[in-house]
DNA sequence: GGGACAGGTTACAACATTGTTACAAAAAAA
DNA sequence: TTTTTTTGTAACAATGTTGTAACCTGTCCC
C-alpha cells in the first residue's frame, strides 16, 4: 500500500466511529453478507423465495435482514400485484459501489480454499 | 462490469460456498470487522489491551475473537516473557492480501457513514 | 366454501453469545 | 509481604438471536 493510502486510512480510522460501528455491526448480523453476496452474484431483481432458498434460512430472518438492508438504503422493495403476489429485491446503487470490494474478498476466499486442499 | 467478470463472478458463486459460508460466518461475529479495521488502520504489532480498548469490548471476547483469527490463520499471537506479560499480534502475510478488500469495504463504510451524517 | 400460492408477521421456546466476576501467574516495586 | 501489572481462562447469569408453528392477506380455481 501507497503512503498515501495509508495516511487516507489513517484519519479514515480517526473520524466517524459511531456511523462505521452501526455500518459494521449491521454487516455482521447473520445472512447479511451472505445476502449481499448471492445478490451480487445474480444482477437480477430477486424474489423473497429465491433469497430464502439461497441463503438457507428462515422467513423471518431473511424478512428481518431484508427490513434491515432497505432501512440503510441498500436493497429496494418492490410489490407487484399479482396473484399471488410478486415481490422482488434490488441492491441500490449505493450497495452496488460495495460490490467490488465484495468480490475481491470472495475471491480471496477462493485462492485460500484451492491453496489449502 | 465486464462480461468476461460476470461470467467468473458467476462460476464462482457455484462453487466452494462451504468456504466461503466460513468466512463469512467468521466475519460476522461480534468484533470481529472492528478488529480487523483497527489493526489495518494501525499496521503496528498491537498488544491486547490496546485491540481491547480500541473495540471497546470485554476480556472474554476479545480473546475469543483474536483466538478464531488466530486459528484461521489470520493473525499471529508473540508472547514475550516480560513481568507483566506482553503479547502481540500481527496480521499475517494472508491477511495482508485480504487487506485490500476490508480496506475498501471499510472505505466504503465511511463514505456511507459521512454522507448519513 | 375450501384449497393453494407468495410473502410475509407474531409469539414464543430453544439456542447462542456476551459480559461479569473470580481467579491465576510471575516478578518487580513499595 | 502485599500490591501492581498484563493477559488471559472458567463459570454462569443475563441478554440477544434464531427457527418453528400458527396465522394473515388477496385472488384465482374447483
Amino acid at each position: 500500500m501507497s503512503q498515501e493510502q495509508s495516511q487516507r486510512m489513517q484519519s479514515m480510522c480517526e473520524s466517524a466511529k459511531a456511523h462505521v460501528d452501526d455500518l459494521l455491526v449491521m454487516l455482521s448480523k447473520s445472512k447479511m453478507l451472505s445476502i449481499l453476496y448471492i445478490m451480487n452474484c445474480d444482477k437480477e431483481p430477486m424474489r423473497f423465495s429465491e433469497i430464502k432458498k439461497r441463503v438457507n434460512s428462515s422467513s423471518t430472518t431473511v424478512a428481518r435482514r431484508l427490513g434491515e438492508l432497505e432501512d440503510y438504503g441498500l436493497v429496494t422493495r418492490t410489490a407487484f400485484a399479482t396473484v399471488p403476489a410478486t415481490v422482488i429485491y434490488e441492491l441500490t446503487e449505493d450497495a452496488i459501489t460495495l460490490q467490488p470490494s465484495l468480490e475481491s474478498m470472495f475471491e480471496w476466499v477462493l485462492n485460500r480454499a484451492d491453496s489449502s486442499v
